[in-house]
DNA sequence: GTATTAAATTTACAATGTAAAGATAATTGG
DNA sequence: CCAATTATCTTTACATTGTAAATTTAATAC
């Protein structure tokens, strides 16, 4: 628990992480750099190596760390929502625009990569458990037996489809003419697209 | 015309731009190197300065030409597919996803980037080239007067948002239960998924 | 309290992006 | 047709970066 700069920084890891974050927002996947991370940590260029075996290997603990974020986040909404399945549904799909909208290099990176599944499991883990909170929203409107069809993961499909090309397309600046406007004037067009998938 | 590999080049920036492409494909968007890009298309490594301003210039130019491409291949789906306007809509849309899957670095090239509108203005250009054939098909779906209401906005707004939504899960591998199938397999759930929303 | 381990620093090096200066080919104007 | 100019590419140079190795300092274990 030491305040001072010391030698034992105590919890790097987090600390670079946070650092990481920063550095990504404010300069960008481009011209992201380890050693920056290290230097908003405080601490000197080659500290990283301790706690990440690489860059890749600190981005995606970022991605993995976004999804777990991203998870709290959904699941906070929807304690606060309305408990009808269909309102915690759409409480998911908006709070998961929201989320895109709000940290776009942050979304871009959990979704950027490919083919790092393998690798890292974490990533790969709590990506799933972002997707499970989707899938239970889904199964709770539409009966538990709809997964045993193809239609509910149809469902599913075109919900998490539909909720993620908006966050993207909105937060990378394609679709201006209904994005300059703040987020609470988007929401009820999200609701309605959402309502427009659940209600066939 | 020079077969022969001389010291003028010819036709440098667009060798360049399928060394990006080449380069981004098998290395990814981390181990782009601009140096990688100059061999493999033969040059020594400080010849792209004199087409492109730095790298990223390279990278927006090689995302503008994707916009291009895209635009092109939905054109000449839309030419052999069925005359009518909502077979010529799914013919787009499909074909969106189709492109997405097929180019996933390029792709995510394409809609990764966030604030460089004002800076490259033929990407910002290509790229609503693209979005108006989406406009169009859906106009010829649901009538000129549509654009006029704030519902065809939102028409395109969701048909674009679900296939591209689908196209970079699918491409960023998060979707496996259904995009290990072939993609002709895929087909026909896309295009029930972007009926769904054309027949509201 | 010493030995061991963990966590950080310092040093070193190869790779990269980019700038500057030089070399070579193409083009232009007479 | 030839000199001069311009466009295109190379060579050289340098600061920044990622990463490995060796070293130092603090924490932990026995």
């Amino acid at each position: 628990m030491a305040k001072k700069a010391e030698y034992h920084h105590g919890d790097l890891r987090n600390a670079l992480l946070a650092a990481a974050e920063e550095e990504l927002v404010d300069k960008g996947p481009e011209k992201f750099s380890l050693r920056g991370c290290a230097k908003r940590a405080g601490v000197s260029h080659a500290a990283p190596a301790h706690h990440f075996s690489d860059t890749e290997a600190l981005l995606q603990a970022l991605a993995a760390r976004g999804f777990a974020r991203l998870t709290d986040e959904l699941q906070a909404l929807q304690k606060t929502a309305p408990p009808d399945p269909r309102a915690q549904l759409i409480a998911a799909g908006v709070g998961y625009v929201h989320f895109g909208i709000n940290n776009p290099q942050l979304f871009n990176l959990m979704f950027g990569g490919h083919a790092h599944q393998m690798k890292y499991e974490e990533l790969q883990k709590n990506g799933e458990a972002t997707f499970s909170v989707l899938v239970n929203s889904v199964a709770k409107v539409r009966g538990q037996a709809a997964f045993q069809t193809e239609e509910g993961w149809r469902d599913v499909t075109a919900l998490w489809s539909l909720a993620h090309g908006y966050a993207q397309l909105a937060s990378g600046n394609k679709m201006n003419y209904v994005t300059d406007r703040p987020f609470d004037e988007q929401r009820p067009y999200i609701e309605d697209m959402l309502l427009r998938i659940i209600d066939n």
